[in-house]
DNA sequence: TTAATAGTGATAATGGGTATCATTAATATT
DNA sequence: AATATTAATGATACCCATTATCACTATTAA
């Protein structure tokens, strides 16, 4: 996939640059949440890799370093509602906003324009060069009510 | 303090129109949030009560389940960063959102009545019943560019 | 090829949060 | 005011997601 070894490149460039290593088991987890449509966890991920890459034996220990690492090296980010546990997406899809139901925890993602622009406005009115935002609207999905 | 009776008399309510009792746990519980200026995390709430009210007895269980009522029951609301526990706070502060400086960390809180209201749009379209939003914006103030 | 050491897998340990249960106390009724 | 009902509490055992430990492996630089 053409996106994903950009991404890929990014993460070695970042292991590079700090004096790391370079491991297959990063790849393969970076790669996994790469091609994923949705948010997953710790957990999901290692079921995930299992499936797709039984040769490898990737302990889950090293898949809550990986995220860990990733995240903190803003390839990937994190949100972590109610009593669900964390779950991962990564930041090379194109921008969206989250509204997220409070009961069964669905994730719909959005974007709006009014509101983008609203932001920037915003912002400049303040004298900031806006970078980037993060919304959350939480509310009831229609199944929930 | 006049705000805080008010709250608690919504308390009472709640707790009558569900046919359950008032406890003094629960009044002690949910005046300490109304009276912190910051998030409380359950360990800090526990903490702070044993302290102000030495003469109570609270268990932490206790804690944790007036916790989950208030929030069920709206009076107050939690957020979780990163690896920290979640934290809690009175709903009855005024709404405002975030503006944030990436070099300084200075936060400039506001608000902005066409975002709400867009934000509102949105859910209604996707069939949810919206309860309440973040929303941050990230950039670098004038006097850091 | 070798040396240095970061990373891994297996698993023990940790700790925030929940379930259990005997006891206490709030409400409604008499 | 006394009583019956049952929700709420406190103490604590328990659960389970995440982290720490440690012996071993694999990556990087020389």
């Amino acid at each position: 996939m053409e996106d994903n070894s950009q991404v890929i490149d990014k993460l070695k460039e970042i292991i590079k640059q700090k004096g790391l290593k370079y491991t297959k088991q990063r790849e393969i987890i970076l790669e996994t949440i790469l091609n994923s449509e949705k948010h997953l966890s710790a957990e999901e991920l290692y079921n995930l890799i299992q499936e797709k890459y039984p040769e490898e034996k990737i302990g889950i220990a090293t898949v809550y370093r990986a995220v860990s690492f990733l995240e903190e090296s803003k390839l990937i980010s994190s949100i972590s509602l109610d009593k669900d546990t964390k779950k991962f997406e990564t930041n090379f899809k194109d921008h969206h906003d989250h509204l997220i139901c409070i009961k069964c925890n669905k994730i719909v993602e959005f974007v709006n324009d009014k509101i983008e622009k609203e932001q920037e406005k915003i912002a400049k009115k303040q004298g900031f060069d806006l970078l980037e935002h993060d919304m959350y609207l939480y509310g009831v999905c229609k199944d929930c009510q």
